[in-house]
DNA sequence: GTCTATAACGAGATAGAC
DNA sequence: GTCTATCTCGTTATAGAC
């Protein structure tokens, strides 16, 4: 693997252990037996390191809320998927990237921010538009704007990771991931 | 006001917007017009200053939720005055000092990671009862455990605040939160 | 209690050799 | 592409005077 792949991957671990503001270049560097000279050839400064992270975690769900969609499953299974891409993540004690820059979102360059808001914007859209479809089909009930919902469950899951996560336990995590969804499911 | 609590004041400020890692003694220093010398003779260090505002901000927070005890309302307007003591945390971009803490929590020394987690029991607690109490009154409708439901609505309401804390919108905040409490209401 | 001065260390970054 | 060496600055912390 090539080492600007190399360098991603362990320095979007630590962010979303540590946060932004919780790791360095000696940290990244130390942990691939690189120097940090060689970190900066491939990412000038720490925020560009830190748009290159957004940008691929950004991408990555992307795919795969286009591979849930491609899976032919209805709304309410939809929103299970969904559920289940963070609970991944939670795995190992990480937090969301973009939950964990939300966190950090007043010390970060404007390029970042921009790319942090995108991120949920982005979910929120996806998440807006499975709603609106289980409702018509009515495989999800639920009252008022669909944004708001998807709003809703955004921060919900987020929160959930976040605060689960000083516990080490992922059963605290998908049991309020399943009262938020289970709770606009239909046949409840 | 004496120095030990302006400091407090400053530092709280200082992590509920940028983190335990994006403030330094220079900044609280800084604001106040003292030496970091004077901070250290008040809190000999960073763990010191950071249990200390651990301390305060849960006494707080659990003398507001004894004061909402002695409203004498019913659980859902509990709920609703719960929600309520985190949209007055919101304002002026901040995030509730553990949450922030919670996702810096990798990187927090021991003493201040057990307050955190502390803080966290404590407000599972409350909503418990308050939700049992509910429930038994026939005020607020639910499935399943109330600690769960307490562990959903105390992740759903820090998670409300971090993702809307980047677009500066207290609606955002309290669409979310009204989702989640109403969702609890009977009479819906 | 508060100051100045300074120590000791780490972070982010650059220069230039290989 | 990667290294060593170095720079500058910020951070945490201490010593000792007032």
């Amino acid at each position: 693997m090539d080492t600007a792949t190399q360098i991603l991957d362990v320095a979007e671990r630590l962010v979303q252990e540590r946060g932004y503001n919780g790791f360095s270049y000696a940290d990244v560097a130390g942990e691939l037996d690189i120097s940090k000279a060689a970190l900066h050839y491939h990412y000038p400064g720490k925020a560009e390191l830190g748009e290159a992270l957004i940008e691929r975690y950004a991408t990555r769900f992307a795919e795969a809320l286009v591979a849930v969609d491609a899976r032919g499953i209805d709304a309410a299974e939809k929103l299970r998927a969904y559920a289940q891409l963070y609970a991944e993540v939670f795995r190992d004690d990480r937090m969301c990237l973009c939950g964990m820059l939300a966190a950090d979102y007043a010390t970060l360059p404007e390029p970042m921010r921009e790319r942090v808001v995108r991120f949920f914007d982005d979910n929120e859209v996806w998440l807006t538009h499975v709603l609106e479809d289980g409702r018509a089909a009515r495989t999800l009930r639920f009252q008022g704007p669909a944004r708001s919902v998807a709003r809703t469950l955004v921060g919900g899951l987020e929160g959930a990771m976040l605060v689960a996560r000083p516990y080490k336990d992922i059963k605290r995590f998908r049991s309020a991931a399943s009262l938020l969804i289970d709770g606009l499911a239909v046949e409840r």
